[in-house]
This record gives C-alpha cells, sequence and structure tokens, in this order.
DNA sequence: CGAGCGGTTGAGACTGTTCAAGGACGGTGG
DNA sequence: CCACCGTCCTTGAACAGTCTCAACCGCTCG
C-alpha cells in the first residue's frame, strides 16, 4: 500500500508548466542549465507524507502538479494545517537541516526536487533565485497572516466561505476564466482536511457547507463538485471586503 | 494628543543596538555607510499608529527600541493581531507600494527607517541585504505558522500559557539570562492586546490569567509583572514539547 | 473629587464540539 | 451480479468552552 515515489528523471525546463511561477521564474537560460543538473522528479499518491517534521530533508523543491499541505500535530492529536502547497510553490528551507511540517500529499502529486547543498550554493551566486525565493516567501507570509484572521476571528460560516472564495480565486486565475460570473471547481480536500485547514471539526465543516448550499451562497454536486454562483455573495459570507479588493 | 511622531537625525550605525539582528546585520563598513545616508529615526508613543492599512508606504524599516504590532480589522470591528514586532524585526515590503496591516506602537517606539526607492536599489546591489532580509522573512514566516496551530487549534488556557512562553524565552534571549530557572517580566501588552493576538475576548485571557496565576503556574505582582517559577510547567500547560525542544 | 482606563468577576446565551448513528459511494470477493 | 466492507460524509442531541452583557474595583490624571 505505501508505495515508494516515482522517481523520474529530469525534463526540460523549457516547457515546464510552471517555468514561469516557480523559484527559478527569473532565471535565465544559462541558470536553467545549471539548475537541470541538480533536479530531479519525484511522485507521490494522494496521502502519502512527502516528509515528516523533524526529519533530515536533503532536498528543496517546487509542487509541479497536484496539492500538498504542512501540517503540524500536538502530542494529542490535534492537527492544523499551516498551508496549502500549489503547483509553483515552494517547498523547504535553505539553511535548515530538518523540516518543520509534516509535509504531505493531498492529491497525487509531482514535485521538482533540488539537492539542498548545491542548491544552496547557487543561491549564493544567482540573484535571480535568491530574489525569486524572497518574494515568494513574502506572499506566503502575507497568506500566513490573512489565514490568522480567519483562524482567529472569524465564525465556522465565515471560515468556509472564506476558504472557498481562496480555493475558487485561484482556480480561476489557473483556468484565467476571467469571467466574474459562476466559478465552477472540484474541492481538492475532504472535509477533514477542511478542517484542518479551518481549525474546526469536520462535522461543523459538513454542517456549515449544509447550510451554504440550503441557503445558495454554493451549489453542491456530490461532495466534491462546487459551483459558485455569485462569488460577491460568497465573499461577504466570508467577512471579506465586498469588492474581493486584492492587494497586488 | 496625537503627537506628530519625532524625527531625529541619523546616529552611528556602529553602536547600534539592533546592529548585529536587522536586516542590515550582515553588511560591511561601506555598505553601512550607504545606508546611513537613506536612514532616519522616527519615534512614537504607545498607542500612536505607525502606518494605515492601505495606505502608501515610502519607506521600510526596524523596530530599534519598544514593540509595534502588525493588526488586521473586519468592517463590523473584529481585529486580529497578526504580527508582533520587537526590537531588530523588519516592518513594510520592499516591491510593494501599499501597507497590507495596521502598524501600531505598542510601547513607546523607535524605528530606524529607509526611504523605500533608494532600499530596493540597495537590494539589488547588495546581496547582503536580501540575503539577511529573506532569512528574517523565512524567520517570521516560521512564526505565523507557529500562531496559526496556537489560532486553530489551541484552548483558551493553552493560548495563554502559549503567548507567555513565546514572551518569557524573547525576553531571556534578550537578557541573556540563561538560567532555566524562574524567570520575570513585564508583559507588554494589555489583556485586549493579549486577546487581539490570541483570537479570544479580554474577559477571557482576564479569567485565564487569574486561572494559571490561581493554579500556581505564574506569580503576578500588580496587572504586569509576571513571574514563572518553573518554565517546563508553563510549557506543558501551552501543549507544547515538554522539553521546548527549539529547532534553531 | 470625579472621570477614564485597564482589569476582574459573574450569569446567561450561544457557537462549536463530542459522541453516536446512519447514509452514499466505490471497490472487492464470492 | 450482489453482498460486504471501508471511506467519506451527513445529521442529531447533549454538552462544554467561550462570548456577551453588565457590574464593579483600583489606579492615575486633571
Amino acid at each position: 500500500m505505501l508505495n515508494e515515489p516515482t522517481l523520474q528523471h529530469s525534463q526540460d525546463c523549457g516547457n515546464c508548466p510552471i517555468r514561469h511561477r516557480a523559484v527559478c521564474a527569473r532565471c535565465e537560460t544559462d541558470e536553467l542549465e545549471v539548475l537541470e543538473e541538480i533536479k530531479y522528479y519525484r511522485s507521490f499518491e494522494a496521502g502519502q507524507t512527502v516528509v515528516w517534521s523533524g526529519d533530515k530533508m536533503d532536498f528543496v523543491g517546487s509542487v509541479v502538479s497536484g496539492i500538498a499541505s504542512l501540517t503540524q500535530t500536538m502530542e494529542d492529536g490535534r492537527t492544523q494545517m499551516v498551508g496549502l502547497l500549489l503547483p509553483s510553490d515552494f517547498v523547504g528551507r535553505p539553511g535548515r537541516d530538518g523540516a518543520a511540517y509534516d509535509v504531505v500529499a493531498t492529491t497525487d502529486l509531482v514535485m521538482c526536487c533540488f539537492r539542498k547543498k548545491p542548491f544552496e550554493r547557487m543561491m549564493l551566486e544567482t540573484p535571480h533565485i535568491a530574489q525569486r525565493l524572497l518574494e515568494m516567501t513574502l506572499d506566503e507570509l502575507d497568506a500566513a497572516r490573512e489565514w490568522m484572521l480567519v483562524l482567529g476571528r472569524k465564525t465556522a460560516r465565515e471560515k468556509i466561505a472564506s476558504l472557498l472564495s481562496i480555493i475558487a480565486r485561484r482556480d480561476a486565475s489557473l483556468k484565467l476564466s476571467g469571467a466574474q460570473g459562476t466559478l465552477v471547481f472540484d474541492l481538492p480536500l475532504t472535509r477533514e482536511a477542511m478542517a484542518d485547514y479551518l481549525g474546526l471539526t469536520l462535522e461543523t465543516v459538513s454542517r456549515q457547507m449544509s447550510a451554504l448550499k440550503r441557503d445558495g451562497v454554493i451549489l453542491l454536486e456530490g461532495k466534491r463538485h462546487v459551483t459558485i454562483p455569485d462569488l460577491s455573495r460568497l465573499l461577504e459570507e466570508a467577512g471579506d471586503d465586498s469588492d474581493g479588493g486584492m492587494m497586488v
């Protein structure tokens, strides 16, 4: 059951789907060539653990496809998801040996990994990488802080609406479906994963999903297929600025 | 009542109290000289707002002394503190015009500010600054994620214990009082500020402080002076690893 | 002295949790 | 093909923890 992750050989960075968004986004062709030498792909099935908190990590890397989550667990089993890693997001911390969190494949997952030592050396020599990593880290910090408001001050209903609007928005940006009309997507998370992200129990998540459905804020086909007829209504329910104002 | 912040002229970076921890920590003497030309000091009284969320920010900077807090506020007034800025912590985001959060002086505060445009230019030319900033940002991201666990999964009592242990620890590290014995410090936060940090009401904070005092986990003289007779007991109450294990 | 601020405490309401039962769906083996 | 099982999800009822509203304390400042 616990298959080993699959290793694949390097592929051309040129037509990588996350070429323009990942940590390598600013690299020139010659810089990419150096990266290609220290990179390798790894695939994981949904549910597999990529790294255990506290373990030594000899690589850093980017999510190429699929979704991974960063989770923290207390001794008694309470767990909190502290990051949702989407394609192009970066995993690992240069300059640190151990992993600070569990990294778990939420869906089937492909990662582009770099051996850590050479990557760290490259960071010193290649400002383009360090610059991009700083930018990405600042974005993640903003996201984490936005999430602190959700966790600390929002009601269960608002939490669910916040999560749905985040997923809906990034899904829309992936599909480039700029239309502000109705959004449709598949939830990549189980109710339990949603609960761990939102600091709720899975029962509460289920109840609030039902409530949002009953009130017409969302439509559900099956458990996972979500339609959002009116995004501004959802944002209202999330307690966000009604205009959905983004600070870019 | 709302005094203007005081501006002071540049002082020598050489004997700056945060010289070795701030964003300039890795700078050489000649790099410091460039920094001195674009820097200025600003002082704020406790309670003053340094920046309003959404406002244009034409500077970035470091906390020199005192404490500032980063807060987010919803339209209905619910507020969540998303960062506690201690001496040497960095404020502002290179590459972005507007402030994403309110920055408020929690105590009297002195900041070392850099004009943003020249600072951004310098970041491109001076890897030492960008490297240090990346390191600091990664640390802040870790702190934010640790806080997400507190906000999402801990009980009120555990939240208070977590906050106290964080303040106690950084206070000990400032004073270099390596002794693992009893710790003594003054709370720099009002009950309301603690509540905003912990996602609680001030009444709950007050009750749990009383409970921890009643149970002998902490000693209180007045409202603010705290003595921790047994740090490991406090960490236990916080739900943290009993050994207080730090991942450095 | 009174006003204002920060803090404490109590009583009751309410949100979300816990515990428990059961439904829907997909895969597997007879 | 169907029965069975496991996983994911839903729903209900009782309960607990935190919030809300309110009163009050002690201190400082004018």
